[in-house]
DNA sequence: AGCCGCACTGAAAGCGTTTTCCCATTGCGC
DNA sequence: GCGCAATGGGAAAACGCTTTCAGTGCGGCT
């Protein structure tokens, strides 16, 4: 009788999870009746059987096995967040809002990282589409051209009756929540000519987000509009980071010392600007050099001096991104425009007076 | 015929998702060599064979229902991560380590965040136990006495065959990692007592969390060795937050006046901290008063003057706890030391000489 | 008193997989 | 050339649940 021996040493263990069906057993009812009292069905039960099920359920512990009845019903109560970087307080702060909102409905929320490697996201949906997930939400920006492979996943999703709600992403049939991002840059630029910078310098994240193309559009724009010219010279790439920002910084002037403004297009990078120059190139912020961030990150109003940065209701985002997932179906795909806002702080003042 | 209609609005949809039958007979094989062809199975099936049904399966978009999979399997492959506030730095750095290791294992992250409410630990476990989640992690710190609906769930989630591990936890039986928190409560007295500071203040987060407790003692043990006595009436309570942690200062200061040494509980509080002695209080760090934190968040440089602190290896912290939910289960439970180090920045000197 | 209809219970079907069991075919050694 | 093991394919069972359908007991009506 030694045949329980198996090749597959992963093999499932005895599993000793409780059923329904021995609540119904230790309860004396049918399957049926136990199922009735548990799940919340339509169907009525007398006091004493409800009870007798009750009871014999606690006693047990049992909790229903979810995937069973996702089987049956064929839907789940769980929502997918797909972003790029879970460290990242940009991303925390959204996923806080989706979790508030999750958490109301009795969802659980599947968090998905795609450590920033653009292919993973559309692998990322695939897997939840496996889930059977209710709902998707995108929190990290698109890739402008978007991606072939992303939109069929979420088209398949979609098919098979997933919502998907996707942030700052471009040419989707989805849900999507539009970020001011094109108006928060243009107000920057209109803060820094206000204050008489003419040499401002724009420290980019990778130009294949849409978002960044957003900001750095926005900004152009009005900068152009003012008489504000920023030319490629004074424009440089680099990761989306702290890191990013502070070798950014460094190579911005060492390439052009004149500038008197610097513009990071998040406030990740802002700090690491902030950093490089306290640090490499011993200039103070802002009697040297006015800096402008973000997002308006907590972190914002925490360093020296406090940065001047747009807000973004990033909470907010996140609350509206799942209620518009979970909203109405047929007014799909709808587009949501969440307004940012500049706030000024004591990281920008008019430029140092030419002396000489 | 309008039989269709229903009573509940909530209908599942038609889910026209592709099935694995379908994929079958477009593939024109049975159900099972489908099967054994798309699942990992150690079956062979010729190599024609198996070409028609991976055609198929990606012509038709197919993925696998991983509820039926679940069910059948009677394991997922989810893992659960229980974090008090999704927006706090402390918890998305442990987030990134799990995020990781979840990655290279092919495991999905399901989130959970309690919004310091203790009692939604338990609710939340009970969930990832229906969900058959393979393992739990416990990043939240938990309550000193720990908490009886908890310890329960985690049993019975551990008798289905769940693994758990926790992090700054007592007394439940599963696998626990224990970072450095009283160590580095006595490196911060260490370093205190050592640059002439007699009069300390402390600012400690909710005292029924275990590793507000255990920072806290290791402090006032080692403080209490080297000859300096923190009564009391230094010390005050407050949220685990930086709004927590701004008040806190404020009464700690009115009340004693002459505290040259500041001990935050965590970084958020001593972020708090700062922004109270330089808005509220207008005493400057360090000259006036040296401020200590602890975790090491990343802030924790930006912030002027760079905080001293005690770092902890959060990513790591997350990585070696989902390592040691997906290891040996005979083994369990452990216990996994993680070291804290002391990290001296600018934010603490010697105590001002008395003058006068 | 007899019948209808109501309210509830229980048996069974079915959800989409994996896996077991059985069968047919093949390749091999004798 | 024949039996036997090995190989690969298909039918069907099983996983745990919800829900439909049939059945049973009961009160109220004529």
């Amino acid at each position: 009788m030694q045949s329980q021996v198996n090749r597959r040493s992963a093999r499932p263990r005895p599993s000793s999870a409780v059923t329904l069906q021995q609540v119904a057993q230790d309860a004396g009812v049918s399957l049926a009746t136990a199922s009735r009292v548990l799940s919340d069905s339509d169907r009525n039960v007398t006091q004493e059987l409800q009870e007798r099920v009750l009871e014999a359920a606690a006693r047990l512990r049992y909790v229903s096995n979810a995937p069973a009845r996702a089987l049956v019903q064929s839907t789940t109560s769980i929502v997918g967040l797909v972003v790029h970087d879970v460290n990242d307080a940009y991303y925390s702060a959204i996923a806080a809002g989706v979790m508030e909102v999750a958490r109301d409905h009795k969802l659980l929320v599947m968090l998905a990282g795609t450590f920033h490697e653009p292919g993973l996201q559309a692998e990322y949906v695939a897997r939840l589409r496996a889930q059977r997930a209710r709902a998707v939400i995108l929190a990290g920006s698109g890739f402008t051209g978007g991606s072939p492979a992303l939109a069929q996943e979420l088209e398949a999703f979609a098919a098979q009756g997933g919502r998907v709600t996707a942030v700052a992403h471009q040419g989707l049939p989805v849900d999507t929540i539009v970020p001011g991002n094109r108006e928060g840059g243009r107000a920057v630029a209109e803060h820094l000519a206000g204050l008489g910078h003419t040499e401002i310098g724009v420290i980019c994240g990778p130009l294949a987000l849409v978002s960044v193309q957003d900001r750095l559009h926005g900004f152009l724009e009005r900068a152009a509009e003012l008489g504000v010219v920023v030319t490629e010279h004074h424009r440089v790439e680099a990761d989306f980071t702290r890191d990013g920002g502070r070798a950014a910084a460094v190579r911005l002037f060492r390439r052009s010392p004149g500038i008197t403004a610097l513009f990071a297009l998040n406030d990740a990078m802002a700090l690491g600007a902030l950093a490089a120059l306290r640090d490499d190139l011993g200039r103070s912020v802002p009697s040297d050099v006015s800096v402008v961030g973000f997002d308006d990150l907590p972190v914002a109003c925490d360093v020296t001096p406090a940065l001047t940065t747009v807000r973004l209701p990033l909470e907010e985002i996140g609350r509206r991104a799942l209620l518009l997932a979970l909203g109405d179906a047929t007014a799909s795909p709808r587009t949501l425009d969440v307004p940012s806002r500049l706030v000024v702080r004591a990281s920008t003042t008019p430029p140092p007076r030419v002396t000489g």
